[in-house]
DNA sequence: TTGTAAGCGTTATCAC
DNA sequence: GTGATAACGCTTACAA
């Protein structure tokens, strides 16, 4: 019992033609009963199952999605798989994974590995040295070869494809706004570079907060970090970026922390110089991951859902594969350009815990 | 410049075979310079890359391997597909990525979704309900169609395949020990039930080190807490189950956690009870993740080096993979059993941080 | 030096 | 009701 059997042995040892067996195994009605039972009885004791590379091979589609994203070993990124996966498997998809590690070379090397028939389309989220790079050719150019893309969270305006972002601005007003709600005037944000487009645009909903609320934005408040403190042996470097911040700006009573790592370790630096949280400083942090869940005081987050980016993002996907089928007799008929593509924004949630009054 | 390019298109083009556009490719001296420059050019221009799938059919493999794992999100898990990812892509492998959700079912369906040609072999982490049912015949079944297994972390004897394992025993020992040598003489162990393999190894670990020191383990400080506890709705089941325990133990001095979230939840009750850590009870947990890396205080772990175990894995496999293809040789001269697996054990290691002395 | 043909495992079309 | 045949895209004997 060794190998997989094929339709080609089925007909030899039962000395029918292979196209008897596949039809006898689709139980087309242009076959006899008799030897259909015969047939789905050998098949069934050998356990045969159609060989999935033949089908592709056949149907030009491999009933894959390539998943590439930035890494794995991160929560966001990880619970959107979960739900990348989840509906496609529903809909009889498998993923297949790619990690860019922040890299643009490795994005590209990937992208194309993939690209050459393995997938039938891409769920993305671009690199960081992408980002900076500003060099898109190779997302365009899989496009152009007809392989669609639904990029989610890292998102571009130069690529022209289905995309499922998180409400970054609103859910970042919000945030701000619960702090000015529950009392805070001098309310700090800790955030990343402005070329993260998440980054840049939490920092934005943080300053449309405070003007709606007529506060003036202070410049002094905004601490801009650098990636690399994000780094786990750089902790400590953090650590004191922060407490240099906190030093500077005595009067903080809020604090918006663009991803979880900052809003704890804000937390750690506070209580370490003697704060209470939330009755001297309250922290907001956007991402809501383990850390949050489990820190002390538990931290009030700005939930993205990631798994339902994921959902989204596959259901997009899947929709536009499907829609490719039957294009193709529309094809015919009206070659309408089709290039409306959909941008699908998640609404963000606060979940509210301790870190906050 | 619609879809890829194929041989055909480019024979049709420049008017030859579509044997000597595939030999000019691969650069076969049988072709003439000049032919071969002109084709190299032509496919280069359009740029011209084999399909995969082609490939895939024509020699029976299809450079992926498939992972199947109870869960992603989960930094163990993902950690571990990090590395696999890392050493596959190196040695010119994809990665297909199943998930369990430790559904018995569900496991079965995705191995066999993958198994129909999809992917060459499998790295897997058997699903707790597998566990529990203790049917393995998937697993031998698959190995019996010639789909070679690289088992991880949770491996079964009843599997004849490669395995790569923590050494979950002396891992164990070592971090009882390290409570023992400063000083704790309650050491209490908070594990799981005891089919989960590593909840076992773990316990019986912890009981080998207390008799080597000639303590008599205590039934009672032995904690064995159910699944549902780690489900993150149930926190509060899990402390209240923690503060009976240390609430009916007052004794305890050192608590060894069998992963990280029992650890840090044990941190955390202890200290509302006004214990502090290190100085009263001192804790160490197994799997080095970001909660230990965060806690107050942070956590005394012991890694299991789950990028490590990846590689590993991933090497393992693939090496099997490529002996497979030169054994075809083998096999005509001597047809050995060639049953020889491998287990490798990757040595755990202690990280010390701030919740022991 | 180039081309033909078979084969990888299927399905679909068309004969018989 | 059953079977040849072509096709999916590619490689590789084997002919020419």
């Amino acid at each position: 019992m060794k190998g997989k059997i094929t339709l080609k042995q089925i007909a030899k040892e039962l000395d029918v033609s292979i196209s008897t067996v596949s039809k006898a195994l689709s139980d087309s009605k242009e076959i006899s009963e008799e030897t259909k039972q015969k047939i789905k009885a050998f098949a069934e004791l050998y356990n045969y199952r159609p060989n999935n590379i033949a089908l592709s091979l056949q149907n030009r589609k491999t009933k894959t999605i390539g998943i590439l994203i930035p890494e794995i070993v991160h929560h966001f990124f990880s619970t959107v798989i979960s739900g990348i996966e989840l509906v496609a498997n529903k809909r009889g998809y498998n993923v297949i994974v790619g990690l860019s590690n922040e890299s643009f070379t490795k994005e590209i090397i990937n992208m194309e590995m993939l690209a050459n028939g393995s997938i039938d389309g891409f769920i993305l989220s671009i690199s960081k040295e992408t980002l900076l790079k500003q060099d898109y050719h190779h997302f365009t150019a899989t496009i152009n070869q007809g392989i669609p893309i639904v990029m989610f969270d890292r998102v571009v305006a130069e690529v022209a494809c289905d995309k499922v972002i998180v409400d970054d601005l609103n859910g970042s007003v919000k945030a701000v706004q619960k702090l000015v709600d529950t009392g805070c005037r001098n309310i700090a944000i800790i955030t990343t570079m402005d070329y993260v487009s998440v980054g840049r645009l939490r920092t934005q909903g943080y300053i449309k907060a405070l003007e709606d609320n007529k506060i003036t934005p202070n410049p002094n408040l905004i601490l801009k970090l650098d990636d690399s403190l994000d780094l786990e042996n750089h902790l400590e470097l953090l650590e004191n970026e922060i407490r240099k911040f906190f030093d500077l700006n005595p009067g903080i009573d809020g604090v918006f922390a663009v991803n979880e790592l900052y809003a704890i370790t804000a937390m750690k630096v506070a209580q370490k110089m003697g704060f209470h949280i939330p009755e001297d400083i309250q922290v907001i942090g956007f991402t809501d991951g383990v850390l949050s869940k489990h820190a002390t005081p538990t931290l009030t987050t700005v939930s993205q859902h990631g798994k339902r980016i994921g959902e989204q993002a596959a259901n997009l996907l899947i929709d536009r594969l499907q829609n490719e089928d039957d294009s193709y007799e529309q094809y015919l008929v009206s070659s309408k350009p089709k290039t409306d593509y959909i941008k699908l924004v998640i609404e963000t949630e606060i979940i509210e815990r301790d870190s906050t009054k």
